[in-house]
DNA sequence: TCTATTATTGATCAAACGATCAACAAGCTG
DNA sequence: CAGCTTGTTGATCGTTTGATCAATAATAGA
């Protein structure tokens, strides 16, 4: 009972079985990091031989990499479609720093970290750092710019403002991963810095309710 | 000539040889990072076999927990000897955010984040690493102490500033790992950012001339 | 100079990894 | 129902890792 017997495995659809692989995948890096993604932690996952993941993919850097994006990916949809319904430029980027800086995706934390380190060692990985990166930027960058066309902020380099922010996000939310302990107050005065940043009145990033 | 032949290897004093398997860690670890820190990278560094540096130390996780704290010492006391030759808490927490963003510590960012990733899977890593960023907490939240003592800053929790501090200038610095693009403005708005945090005038953290 | 200590080595282990390939068998097609 | 396609497997290889241990040789002490 200690090792689950596999029995035989079904015969799959060449697209059915793909997606398998790819979700088991992102279910080991969610709860073991990006490192325990292997050929063989995945199959036995899947419930299949680890030939058969090397036969779906073409290596396993490529399937880290595509893991990564996924997850990477899933949250950047997420999280862009919650701050999307709030009306003012000021109430997304409260929002968007209230949601980011909750600690409840330490996860996917665990998983950017991993991929900074393993980027070093694994080009496609790499390659889809910076994709998804950029596309985070973007988002934020999207955020800035709308809030200095309606007067609320005020920068000459919205993209700078975008990529500082989120940096200060990650590496809050990297430090949290270590010192748990203050995991309560993360991010409790980057309020402030923002308002610092973006010539805003002190108070004015305040959390809006609900 | 392919592989350095080694030829006997002197016998050595416990505390020579030691110090010397400690030095090539730390060789080890600045040029290819953490994850390379092996038994046998080291060894061939040392230019002995794999065992006498087994025989040295317990373990590859100790050796690599204070490889990471000597490198991350060794900055900590050069940035807090350069930063202890100013005289106001302003001019000191300027030069800190100058220093710490300059881009010239690229390879410790990196032990850094492998740190935290490797943490995960090296408790006596993982150890070291929240000793090393409480005793760099400590250097900033003094900086803080003395500005809020002087009334040049103004906050009511300066060890939770010293941490937002820090997890800023990591994040940013974690960022500027993988785009390298835009290196040179590495941390260019985190001054007004800081500022507001501290409730400073705008420019009051200009960096100093020298 | 002789002996006891110990620094150092070569050999070797087991574990985990990515990867490949011939062979098997399930299912589709005619 | 027969035959071909192909999803799937078991076996195996080569590499890299940390770790152990008896044997050797250099040093220190008597």
């Amino acid at each position: 009972m200690s090792t689950p017997v596999r029995k035989k495995a079904a015969r799959k659809s060449p697209a059915e079985r793909s997606a398998e692989v790819a979700a088991a995948a992102r279910d080991v890096a969610i709860e073991h990091g990006l490192y325990a993604v292997t050929l063989r932690s995945v199959a036995a996952r899947v419930g299949v031989t680890p030939a058969l993941v090397a036969h779906y993919e073409p290596n396993m850097d490529a399937l880290i990499a595509s893991t990564f994006s996924a997850i990477v990916g899933a949250e950047l949809t997420e999280v862009g479609e919650l701050i999307a319904r709030r009306d003012t430029p000021r109430e997304r980027l409260s929002l968007l720093l209230a949601t980011l800086l909750d600690g409840m995706r330490d996860d996917v934390t665990v998983i950017w970290v991993e991929a900074w380190a393993l980027g070093r060692r694994n080009e496609a990985l790499a390659r889809a750092v910076r994709e998804e990166m950029d596309d985070w930027r973007t988002v934020v960058q999207d955020v800035v710019v709308a809030g200095v066309a309606s007067g609320d902020f005020e920068t000459d380099d919205p993209a700078s403002v975008a990529w500082q922010l989120l940096g200060m996000i990650d590496g809050l939310n990297a430090h949290a991963l270590v010192h748990w302990e203050d995991s309560g107050h993360r991010g409790s005065r980057l309020g402030s810095a923002v308002e610092g940043m973006l010539g805003l009145p002190r108070g004015a990033l305040a959390v809006p309710a609900g």
